[in-house]
RNA sequence: CGCGGGAUAGAGCAGUCUGGUAGCUCGUCGGGCUCAUAACCCGGAGGUCGGGGGUUCAAAUCCCUCUCCCGCAA
């Protein structure tokens, strides 16, 4: 089968290493322009377009799909069927219909439930015990298209986006894996989405990351594990901005007022609103680089 | 030339403005105390103060310069 694959960013490195070892013939990448990245602004290759080059594959990183141009690539390629894992962006219908089999997206959801952009971190956030991988038929809305292939995983309750994020990528490479097997079998059946228990997980930015301290310790918990590694949780310390990477439920009661920050043995604890203390972890303060509580408060002589 | 913080003992920090014996907390090592401890007490080791240049009788501190780390913004 003839394959078109579009994707971006790391999670979309799995489904592309399969593409590119698997029977299939994979024609082309679409990928996102390079983008300036860092303090620098460092023009940076997106992770798929490395991993495409590096195996001699043709690369596509147009502005646009609206325009026509890319509708004449893929058709000039004639493709079978366009893979879809976080392209970031969405795809017009005239592309969708060019192939025979039109477009399958891996998504990192169990679809209906967060559509959307930042379904991992959502996950983690909402305190989900499982997510998963879900193949779909793509039409014109987002993450609106018939089921193909479902699979679950559970969410460890310390674990964070960044580790999730690993475990479905891997996981995303072998759904579809399943999804083509079947297709070229003839064996799929599309399931329709039960649109009214949809939900969103909307992308992410910096202004997620500030603490509600009026919160209960597992919800700020949980929020901690989804922020991370991105945009990441914070707070304030003494009129600094100060990262926080990791927490762990403490399970002590504290009369304190929530968003108290105190010391207790070597441990860094933090009044949350249902007046149970969560432990700080792993730390960064502006400026600085990360480290553990227990560093910080050598330097910070707070009893 | 986007804005800003920073580099001082193994770790985290103070000291820099106002130049004059290198400090604090933790760790580490030795000793003591205790039925006992991430407890407490006593003592020790461990620093070319990021690199280079300059000013000065004297520089962690003032001036110039280089390198590296980090936060914000994009």
């Amino acid at each position: 089968m003839k394959i078109i694959f579009m994707g971006t960013p790391r999670f979309a490195l799995p489904v592309l290493e399969y593409l590119i070892k698997g029977e299939d013939e994979l024609q082309a990448v679409f990928t996102q322009p390079d983008k300036p990245l860092g303090r620098k602004a460092v023009m940076t290759p997106p992770p798929v377009k490395e991993v495409a080059r590096r195996n001699g594959i043709s690369v596509y990183q147009p502005l646009s799909l609206k325009d026509g141009e890319a509708e004449r690539i893929i058709k000039s390629y004639q493709p079978d069927l366009i893979v879809v894992a976080a392209y970031g962006r969405i795809l017009p219908l005239s592309l969708l219909n060019a192939p025979k089999f039109g477009a399958v997206n891996v998504h990192a959801s169990l679809l209906p439930k967060l559509r959307g952009a930042a379904p991992i971190q959502w996950s983690i956030i909402n305190g989900d015990k499982t997510t998963g991988i879900t193949t779909m038929q793509m039409d014109a809305g987002l993450d609106t298209g018939d089921i193909l292939v479902q699979s679950s995983l559970g969410i460890g309750e310390n674990e964070t986006s960044a580790e999730l994020h690993d475990r479905l990528s891997v996981l995303g490479a072998s759904v579809l894996k399943e999804t083509l097997e079947r297709l070229k079998a003839g064996t799929l059946t599309p399931i329709k989405q039960d649109d009214a228990s949809h939900t969103y997980a909307p992308m992410l930015s910096k202004s997620d990351s500030p603490i509600d301290w009026t919160k209960s310790a597992t919800e700020i918990h949980n929020r901690v594990r989804g922020l991370n590694p991105w945009p990441c949780a914070c707070t304030v310390i003494d009129d600094r901005t100060v990262k926080i990477h990791k927490t762990a439920l403490f399970g002590i009661a504290s009369d304190k007022k929530p968003g108290t920050i105190f010391v207790k043995g070597n441990s860094l604890l933090a009044v949350c609103g249902d007046n149970y203390a969560l432990e700080l972890i792993e730390i960064q303060p502006e400026g600085g680089k990360k480290m553990t509580a227990a560093q910080w408060v050598c330097g910070h002589n707070i009893k």
